[in-house]
RNA sequence: GGGAUCUUAGCUCAGCUGGGAGAGCAUCUGCCUUACAAGCAGAGGGUCACAGGUUCGAGCCCUGUAGGUCCCACCA
């Protein structure tokens, strides 16, 4: 071994980090290329908005992104990670007119091709932050297919996407109420209106019966809205205005004379009954008025203030003709009373502006027939959601699908391809704009200028990505993918729209798994925000802890869907591990240093290595299993407990006397050989999770193979199965941990080391500890080691400890305190009678004996035999003591 | 209003198809044992929210109750 290489003496990423990644990337393991003599494994980054900084949600998808591409390339598979990034349309355009607002420019100032212009140098410069970031955890994906969701190919498929639909008619252009955002000055679906329950009022108002002294009473959140109104709503059913129904009310201030309206949706217990109808203003009474046949009076300007229908109010913002109105209305006594009231209040995720419903001609995506093979497809199981409870909420969602608004007053985005004809009004929906106008001939047209939703584009991403609306090779190969990971939260957004899209345009499903992940939230479980600055920097993680660290801290102790809390002290932890794994290589490289190790015949291996190469294949087996199977979180949790717990506490001590006894060269061939492939194997395990500090051991360690990432992922070997040789390990470990314990508990120091004596009647219980005498003496602080087959020659009052198999003896002289060891046996005792009567009861229960399975029985009955055998030997020792 | 989910050791959480309660951190005791003090060896600590039920057997399945979190709907 060159050791010139040696490791130092604790784990330091720095530099490490960077250096591996650099080598991966020269190698071009993460590229990956149509091969059919392989599998493929594919898996489509969501990819992060331009306008993004790495955060502890990205960490953790990408990590588990990561694992699963790892470990797939590893088992042989042709593993395609394929990355890119988004436009994210509005989040960007809102930071570009930020930064112009900066230097005193609008948006309007620079014009529309003035504007994209900056938005691509801004892209240009801020673009490739995260991609520099996700690497920085690790990633590898294949950055020569790095995409973007406003690149020429993207492009190509949305407009394919966009003319294919609206062909078909299930994109139209249509006059309805939207969502409008006053400071984004946009249109937004459903999805991005968040409720929040805020304090309000409730204005309670009268408005005038006409030809009558009454009035019709009721109450409003908005009262600026009354401008707007063009019915008063009453129930059918309601005996206390039936009379009414029919008749008008004269709308105050405006002075415009409405009908009192008969419609089923309003609630007769809620309120007075009576409900103010604005059809341009709520989603509710805009479908009360399609009923009666109502006007719909748009009282307000895109920002929100009063428009002229709106009388003298023109030109103020909605808030202040709200106090202006009611101030007046007081006046004019006809404000009843002002009640504070809590309501839920629709505002846009992005600004948290709220909302105002508006009558807009918009382009909307027509969805229930486009939704049907999508929820369909999650039904039968051809497309699985882990966690399972997902399935409600995605049916949720389809089960009450409504239109998607997927125009947007935005100018960074896909451009819709609608062209107008501004001689005969004609709308020409085409992939590349016409110079005429089919109808009239003439060649004024303008096209639309709106934007798509940017989901629009990210719904086509798993074939867009791959070429599509091009057949590609990789298209045909690489397609369907197979895992989308992603967070609970975008199952709308955008877990939906991709498997409609891909039903819709591939006639397949986009993806075969949806492996979701909950959020990572601050150490008092809250959400990270930027408001409440509670956000911890990845890379600053990273750049302490180093990225294995953080990569394992966010795959420990966690299952799908679920949320985590993140704190350093976990961090600390995973890195405690990352250093106990490169202390333990440490150990194992000084042990081979200038040793020739040859693999050993079977029987020249120890019963030791084959219990650890036994437990190997068993956590082989497992951890390969719970990954399959996405429990990432348990299978790494077997991996660290096995390295942790069985191969450095108990097998490197086990070997270490045989290490440092060079008498015996096939012994220590053998136990160098075993370390060494059980470190190899489970550095391999471990790769996925902890991909740089593996590979720095791995390439240290095997010079030969150029790295662990292209090496081949552990199978289980029936060769490796050791079944007798655990068992018995297990024996001499329950000794040695009894033997700990008793000298614990008599406060005899390590230093202070005994005579052990094991007895035992059964011979081969008797050349087990015989042949292990060597590191049984170690571990168990012995002087000397006797195995015989009775207690001749060792004093009475030897303290004693009782596995079932044997009773180990150590005189300690001085040392004991008979009483003491009396003390230690009776609470044995007490133990075993308790054990034995759980077991007994078992047994002796007619319905368990025949009803349980023959297994479970035999097992019972096996530890009652353990603990009979145990319970005479402790009477034993009692009896002799006393 | 509908739905989901959580309640397990002092803290944060695992516990996969029901078969004797686990981890990390924290606490206590003893150890600088020639890989690691970012370590080693031990210890203490839990009627698995509560009440019923199914079962030979329930942290796990069913019903209900209480409290927390989230999503959807949005009664003006």
């Amino acid at each position: 071994m060159d050791m010139s290489k040696e490791l130092a003496k604790t784990y330091d990423p720095h530099g490490i980090e960077d250096r591996l990644y650099q080598k991966w990337l020269d190698k071009k393991y993460f590229h990956a290329t149509v091969d059919y003599s392989k599998k493929p494994f594919t898996i489509v980054i969501p990819p992060p908005n331009i306008t993004g900084q790495l955060h502890m949600g990205h960490a953790l998808d990408n990590t588990m992104q990561d694992i699963l591409i790892r470990f797939k390339r590893m088992q042989g598979y042709n593993a395609l990670w394929q990355p890119g990034t988004d436009h994210a349309s509005i989040a960007t355009e809102v930071k570009i007119i930020e930064k112009l607002k900066e230097q005193g420019i609008s948006k309007e100032d620079l014009g529309r091709e003035g504007f994209l212009e900056r938005a691509w140098d801004w892209k240009k410069e801020y673009g490739g932050r995260i991609i520099s970031q996700l690497k920085k955890l690790g990633s590898s994906c294949d950055w020569d297919r790095e995409r973007f969701t406003m690149d020429e190919g993207c492009n190509k498929a949305v407009t394919e996407v966009f003319c294919k639909m609206h062909e078909k008619g299930w994109i139209y252009k249509g006059s309805r109420i939207i969502n409008w955002c006053p400071v984004c000055n946009t249109s937004i679906s459903d999805a991005e209106v968040e409720y929040e329950n805020q304090a309000g009022h409730f204005w309670h108002i009268k408005y005038p019966i006409v030809d009558s002294e009454e009035f019709l009473e009721f109450a409003t959140t908005r009262p600026e809205t009354m401008l707007g109104d063009t019915a008063v709503a009453v129930n059918p059913e309601d005996d206390r205005y039936k009379h009414l129904i029919g008749k008008k009310v004269l709308l105050p201030i405006v002075n415009r004379e409405i009908p009192i309206v008969a419609d089923a949706y309003v609630d007769m217990e809620f309120g007075t009954g009576v409900v103010k109808i604005t059809p341009a203003h709520d989603p509710n009474d805009f479908e009360v008025g399609k009923r009666h046949g109502l006007p719909e009076v748009n009282i307000l300007n895109d920002d929100a203030t009063i428009n002229a229908n709106g009388g003298k109010f023109e030109g103020m913002d909605r808030y202040e003709a709200r106090k202006a109105i009611v101030k007046e209305l007081d006046e004019m006594g006809l404000l009843v009373r002002i009640e504070d009231y809590e309501h839920n209040v629709g505002t846009h995720d992005r600004c948290k502006t709220t909302i105002e419903p508006m009558i807009k001609k918009q382009w909307f995506v027509k969805m229930d027939e486009l939704i049907k093979p999508a929820a369909e497809a999650v039904k039968t199981g051809d497309i699985q959601l882990i966690p399972e409870r997902m399935n409600k909420t995605y049916f949720n969602w389809t089960d009450n699908i409504r239109d998607w608004c997927i125009s947007r007053q935005l100018w960074w985005g896909h451009r819709i391809p609608a062209y107008y004809c501004d001689d005969c009004g004609e709308t020409i929906v085409a992939k590349e704009a016409p110079t005429v106008c089919p109808k009239c001939g003439k060649n004024h047209l303008t096209q639309d200028p709106d934007t798509l939703d940017t989901w629009f584009s990210s719904a086509l991403w798993p074939f867009s990505t791959l070429g599509w609306p091009e057949q590609t090779e990789d298209l045909k190969y690489f397609y369907p993918t197979d895992v989308l990971v992603t967070g609970y939260d975008i199952i709308f957004f955008w877990v939906i729209r991709m498997i409609f899209s891909g039903f819709e345009n591939m006639g397949e499903k986009p993806f075969k798994t949806v492996l979701f992940h909950g959020l990572v939230r601050d150490s008092l479980g809250r959400k990270m925000s930027k408001s409440l600055g509670n956000g911890i920097d990845p890379l600053e993680i990273i750049d302490q802890y180093g990225a294995d660290a953080l990569r394992l801290t966010l795959i420990t102790g966690n299952a799908p869907g679920n949320d985590m809390r993140f704190y350093n002290e976990r961090v600390e932890a995973s890195r405690n591990f990352a250093n106990k794994v490169w202390n333990a290589s440490r150990f194992i490289m000084m042990n081979m240093e200038g040793v020739d190790i040859t693999k050993p015949a079977n029987a020249d291996l120890e019963p030791v290595d084959k219990w650890i190469l036994s437990k190997l294949n068993r956590v082989v087996k497992e951890a390969t299993d719970n990954m399959e199977h996405f429990e990432l979180g348990i299978a790494v949790q077997k991996v660290y407990d096995f390295i942790w717990d069985e191969f450095c506490d108990w097998y490197i001590e086990m070997v270490k006397p045989r290490l440092y006894n060079s008498d015996n060269q096939t012994s220590k061939n053998a136990a160098l050989y075993t370390l060494k492939t059980v470190l190899l194997d489970a550095l391999k395990l471990l790769h996925p999770y902890m991909p740089f500090v593996t590979e720095e051991i791995f390439c240290t360690l095997q010079s030969e193979e150029e790295s662990i990432m292209i090496s081949s992922w552990p199978v289980f070997t029936e060769e490796r199965d050791f079944a007798k040789e655990e068992k018995e390990i297990e024996i001499m470990k329950e000794a040695v941990r009894g033997i700990r314990n008793a000298r614990t508990g008599m406060n005899v120091p390590p230093s202070k080391k005994a005579h052990v004596f094991v007895v035992s009647e059964k011979e081969n219980i008797r050349a087990i500890f015989e042949e292990g005498k060597l590191f049984f003496a170690s571990l168990a602080y012995a002087s000397e080691v006797s195995v015989q087959a009775n207690r001749d020659g060792i004093a009475d009052d030897a303290v004693s400890v009782v596995i079932g198999d044997a009773v180990c003896y150590m005189p300690f002289a001085e040392l004991v305190d008979i009483a003491k060891e009396i003390e230690r046996l009776e609470k044995e005792e007490k133990r075993l009678q308790g054990e034995l009567a759980r077991v007994n009861g078992m047994l002796n229960n007619e319905k368990f004996m025949s009803k349980a399975p023959e297994a479970k029985i035999k097992e019972e009955k096996d530890k009652m035999a353990k603990y009979q055998q145990m319970m005479e030997q402790v009477k034993e020792r009692l009896s002799q003591l006393k």
